[in-house]
DNA sequence: CGTATAATTGAAAATGAATTTCAATTTCAT
DNA sequence: ATGAAATTGAAATTCATTTTCAATTATACG
């Protein structure tokens, strides 16, 4: 049944660090990009972030580190770690693209609170297994799916009942 | 278990059609709104449509039968049917919102293929059902929730054997 | 019926995230 | 070291979405 949530949100070892960084610039060398500074800078800002992050979110943690990286940058960087998998785009009913990493985390789906976007992550072998089933069925080869339940979380309730 | 896909996106009926204007107008007069041709027009286009439209799209058809209607007064209208239930929002990974019809239409998800974008609708009630169990248990009101595989089709992966 | 009042309309402007441009700078293979 | 190619980042652009506002229209009420 539905699993309790477990927290493999730990900061990164320096090991998985590391196989990481290996991971992004083995990508990079494999498309003929180049390894910089500001990549490095970015990458590990993001590895360090528990949250699902928009990109000026991101941008504004680089910056605290080191002031002259800009947007573009960062924007572009996000990029390339989703296309080597190290980061997964999220796209909630918000209108904004968030990017979670990827590296080292099992499945899992989304609950998001409507009233104040907070998210809460869940896991459900439930959902894998759905999905694959209906892949069969469709004969679809699935490669991923979400699932992603909205609605209102408990304290927003309480708030609307007891307004400020 | 699986349900195979029933094809309810049959025109709608007379009947169907007077039953969604109803709930409309209803709504209008709730939240204290008036009724008014180009509503009516955009809710009439709108029923009649199968596929995810959107505001663009929705748009250029209303305009075929009147011309005068502006784009806000669709986009504005949209929200209004959304807001009743009659139409919901479908988050497509293009950036564009669209919307679908929700008015005698079961709960579905969607099947999409990224190679040729080709989307499955198919009926899971097991995904209705997780919903509810995770909600209670982070102690959220759901809302809706959205079930979507991405996969590639049995087509697309013949095509990928035998390239042109 | 008018008439008053409040909502509606739609063109245009504003917004805001995502993306592109481009000149100056940096990387890296040789 | 050198030069070709990629990178950077500020600024400009794009494009869907949303807001503004003056003119118009619907509806309740006398």
């Amino acid at each position: 049944m539905l699993q309790k949530r477990i927290d493999d949100h730990a900061p990164p070892t320096r090991e998985a660090m590391r196989e990481a960084e290996d991971i992004f610039y083995k990508h990079l060398k494999r498309v003929g990009l180049k390894h910089t500074d500001q990549r490095d800078a970015i990458l590990h800002t993001f590895l360090e972030t528990r949250d699902h992050l928009s990109t000026d979110e991101l941008f504004r943690m680089v910056r605290k580190k080191d002031a002259k990286i800009g947007f573009t940058t960062v924007y572009r960087t996000l990029k390339l770690l989703a296309e080597c998998g190290l980061a997964s785009e999220v796209a909630f009913h918000d209108g904004v693209t968030r990017y979670e990493h990827q590296f080292n985390r099992r499945s899992h789906h989304h609950m998001v609170c409507t009233e104040c976007n907070a998210s809460v992550e869940f896991f459900s072998p439930e959902a894998g297994k759905l999905s694959e089933d209906i892949a069969r069925k469709f004969r679809f080869e699935a490669t991923r799916h979400t699932f992603q339940i909205y609605g209102i979380c408990e304290d927003c309730r309480k708030m609307s009942r007891k307004p400020v």
